[in-house]
RNA sequence: GGUCCUUUGGCCGAGUGGCUAGGCAAAGCUCUGCAAAAGCUUCUACAGCGGUUCGAAUCCGCUAGGGACCUCCA
């Protein structure tokens, strides 16, 4: 089986076969640091991690890039848009660059949490103005933009006439082009009077005298459009043509399409082969974003901190809640969701860390041949499913149908060479590779302390010498002590018995 | 208004026309000194109506609800 995946731009799953072989180049859209990322940003880095891995995985040399949107027109959380402006605010606040620099350090962080791996290139819109101005140039040169008053437009009318544009979004262009007839559409979008059309959109933006971000170029002090840069940037490190182009379903129209025919003008070529969009994450059936003002921030998923929270999430039950959907699907958040989440993870991880504890036995027979023949089939679905347009849900629900098997395997439930020694291993190796290493699980829990390890050990050993002669109070007591504490204690069946923090 | 998507058991969530996805919750049982954990068992749903078909959660139509995009938005 060979991997396929589902591409936006012909609306079907393709086999996905790279511009070259072996390598492949992967663009997704990045974070606007204005502000601190909320659950719905998490969905698509987490999701790209998963692809970036999962390629990977597959031996692909993989060049990943994501960028940082720090240039244009945005305003810092929470603050009034006229101070931001005003020369006053200037003293007062901070400078841009230093108020992207915070919320991109937030960003890493937050990515850190989620056990992100980092791209390989993290290009900045305010580091690639010349690439972007270049762009631009070259866009005006080739007859598909014009300037006005120090804006510059892209010609969305001639595009058109030669070129599909809508075919990404779905949009039909003669509704494009005539909605400035219509009442509903036409809105008091800064500059629209001085568009040919409404569907042109801006290349480059004249800065009025107050914006703080500006740059020169040949049409004046301005600063780039919005879509503008992952041309740029993609073109710059990937080429004008490239494999996987990731991001959010929200960003189809109008930023991909118009990232599209400008890369097409320039490079004559289209720049994407594989479109990726990601769904939503909504609450209550509608979508996280900053317009419903239903965010959920990710220090507040952390910290519990947020009203609709019943508690605080570890970011691996948040990796773990997203992958459990299938990324085209949206999905609905709320606490309880995420708490049965907390809790099926703790399940599987649990027998993750049993499952590798398991002594193999070489040259082992299987006795019970039809459970053999069963977990090898689960195992070799992993593959299947993840080729099938990366259908983590199916994946994991395989590994839960093991789940019990590991378990009743430690408690001697099904006796230990009922699977042969090579399915064992196949079994932990796949679990390595697909927990870990595919899907970015790390152990949630944290018994790595030095001086708790021997305590703790000291503490058991006292309790179970009170439990062989019977002493029940005290044994009792050392177990609802240590649980009211927050750490739990569990008899197993051999005798022994462990712990962990709850 | 246009374009598109969606509606699955108490909750979340997979579902490629025929064979109980899975998780969480709930109930019963087993193992435990008691717990916890674990194992076993139970809970067979696909918005409504009509159609196609030997057979539909899955395809088609209509109705109803929800949503996304059309504007910065993951």
């Amino acid at each position: 089986m060979a991997l396929h995946i589902y591409n936006s731009y012909v609306r079907t799953k393709e086999l996905f076969e790279p511009h070259t072989e072996g390598h492949v180049g992967m663009y997704v859209c990045g974070p606007t640091v204005s502000g601190e990322s909320h659950l719905g940003h998490a969905r698509p880095y987490i999701t790209f991690d998963l692809v970036y891995r999962y390629l990977t995985a597959k031996n692909y040399k993989v060049r990943y890039v994501r960028n940082i949107t720090d240039a244009g027109h945005f305003e810092e959380e929470g603050r009034e848009a006229e101070d931001k402006v005003s020369k006053k605010a200037q003293i007062e606040k901070m400078e841009p660059m230093e108020l992207v620099q915070k919320y991109t350090n937030l960003f890493h962080w937050a990515m850190k949490q989620f056990n992100c791996i980092e791209p390989s290139i993290e290009p900045t819109a305010t580091g690639h103005i010349v690439e972007q101005i270049g762009m631009i140039e070259d866009i005006i040169s080739k007859g598909y933009a014009y300037e006005v008053n120090g804006s510059v437009y892209f010609d969305v009318k001639k595009y058109a006439t030669t070129h599909d544009y809508g075919k990404l979004s779905g949009r039909v262009i003669d509704e494009l082009l005539d909605a400035n007839n219509r009442a509903e559409v036409s809105r008091a979008l800064d500059g629209q009077q001085e568009k040919r059309d409404t569907a042109d959109f801006a290349l480059w933006k004249a800065a009025p005298p107050e914006h703080i971000m500006r740059w020169k170029s040949p049409w004046g002090e301005g600063f780039p459009g919005w879509h503008i840069e992952c041309s740029a940037m993609a073109t710059k490190y990937l080429g004008a043509q490239f494999d996987i182009h990731g991001g959010g379903m929200d960003l189809l129209f109008p930023h991909h399409e118009s990232e599209i025919a400008q890369s097409t003008i320039c490079n004559h070529t289209a720049p994407v082969k594989y479109w990726m969009h990601n769904n939503m994450i909504t609450i209550n059936g509608r979508k996280m974003g900053k317009s419903y003002n239903n965010v959920i921030k990710l220090t507040e998923l952390f910290s519990g901190n947020h009203p609709l929270l019943a508690q605080a999430f570890h970011p691996m039950t948040v990796r773990f809640f997203i992958l459990q959907s299938h990324y085209r699907s949206t999905l609905d958040f709320s606490s309880e969701a995420l708490t049965a989440s907390e809790k099926a993870l703790k399940r599987l991880w649990d027998a993750h860390v049993i499952l590798q504890k398991m002594p193999v036995t070489p040259d082992a027979v299987a006795q019970d041949v039809e459970l053999d023949s069963k977990i090898n089939h689960w195992l070799s679905e992993f593959e299947v499913f993840m080729d099938d347009d990366f259908s983590t849900p199916k994946v994991i629900a395989n590994m839960f149908e093991m789940a019990p098997i590991i378990n009743a395997m430690k408690d001697g439930l099904i006796a230990s060479n009922a699977i042969s020694s090579y399915t064992l291993q196949l079994m932990k190796d796949k679990f390595v590779l697909f927990l870990e290493q595919i899907f970015g699980l790390q152990d949630i829990s944290n018994n790595s302390n030095s001086i708790l390890t021997p305590v703790m050990e000291l503490l058991l050993e006292i309790r179970k010498e009170a439990k062989a002669s019977k002493d029940f109070a005290t044994s009792d007591k050392i177990r609802n002590q240590l649980t009211a504490m927050g750490i739990v204690i569990k008899d197993e069946k051999d005798g022994n018995t462990s712990w962990g923090l709850a």
